[in-house]
DNA sequence: GGTGGTATTTAGTTTGGGTAATGAGTTACG
DNA sequence: CGTAACTCATTACCCAAACTAAATACCACC
């Protein structure tokens, strides 16, 4: 691959595109869909959703977060009724995290939610931006799990 | 404004847009490129060098922080001599923040990192993907400060 | 069967933000 | 004028969500 960012506009772009994040991010900590769920949980859930279930070590890996800490967001979850454990088939070390009913239709009312405050926000973006947006949306998820 | 963002692609862009950037976030926090500042304070480092000078308040607003939050950012940016403090000409309740040459050099500095960082990670990507994220960071931006 | 490695958990700490209450300074209005 | 209401910054205290280190339980291989 050749230098794609070493350029000065890319360059720019790094830098806008590192504190557009953290002050998005910050921004949607603030936007709870449910009180009671951390951005984290919200995101183990959908993880979830796309995977079907997993162990605590490989969610603590798909979420770039610590195996401990893991621990402590599966037991949230599961005190929740969001989540259900089970003993892992072949290896009694590990278990097995998978969601329950309750957690798809909270899934299901959150993204309305969600849509509804983003929506608000995307009122001050012209159609072009917002296109372009979509169109990046999958390729920052990709840049994100890499 | 029609309804930009009702249609299904711009659901999942949302969901999709809402988990890659707190994943993003959260890896970020650890891709400190000088190990004693913190996200929020290279945040407000950036918007220094961009606006020149600006009151607690002004910052408070503008990185979506509560005005004590920013108290103790300034206040730690100042002890490591990266910004100066001066009394408001007009107004003597308030305070003008402004960066040091220190800070300048630090940004400078800085920036080469992160872009060996996100070099890094773009390598995962090919030249029409990270296109497509350059041409949205600036967009990512403007949504971010709305 | 012992030994080294892995999955999870427990315990304790750090960090980065928040809320509530205070003090100083300004503005508006009687 | 002068006082009441408001604003900016700060102080004091608190909380959530991550982390590291160490313990526990289990697997696999020699």
């Amino acid at each position: 691959m050749p230098d794609l960012i070493h350029d000065g506009d890319s360059a720019a772009a790094v830098s806008s595109l590192r504190s557009a994040v953290m002050l998005l991010g910050r921004r949607l900590k603030h936007q709870r869909v449910d009180e009671s769920l951390s951005p984290t949980e919200m995101s183990v859930l959908g993880t979830l959703a796309r995977c079907g279930s997993a162990t605590p070590g490989e969610l603590a890996r798909k979420e770039h977060v610590q195996p401990p800490s893991m621990t402590r967001i599966v037991a949230l979850l599961e005190a929740k009724g969001l989540v259900r454990l089970e003993p892992h088939p072949d290896d009694r070390r590990q278990k097995r995290v998978s969601q329950t009913e309750q957690a798809e239709a909270m899934l299901a009312e959150s993204r309305t939610k969600r849509n509804a405050w983003l929506s608000r926000l995307a009122e001050g973006l012209d159609e072009d931006e917002w296109e372009t947006l979509r169109a990046a949306a999958p390729v920052l998820e990709k840049l994100a799990h890499l």
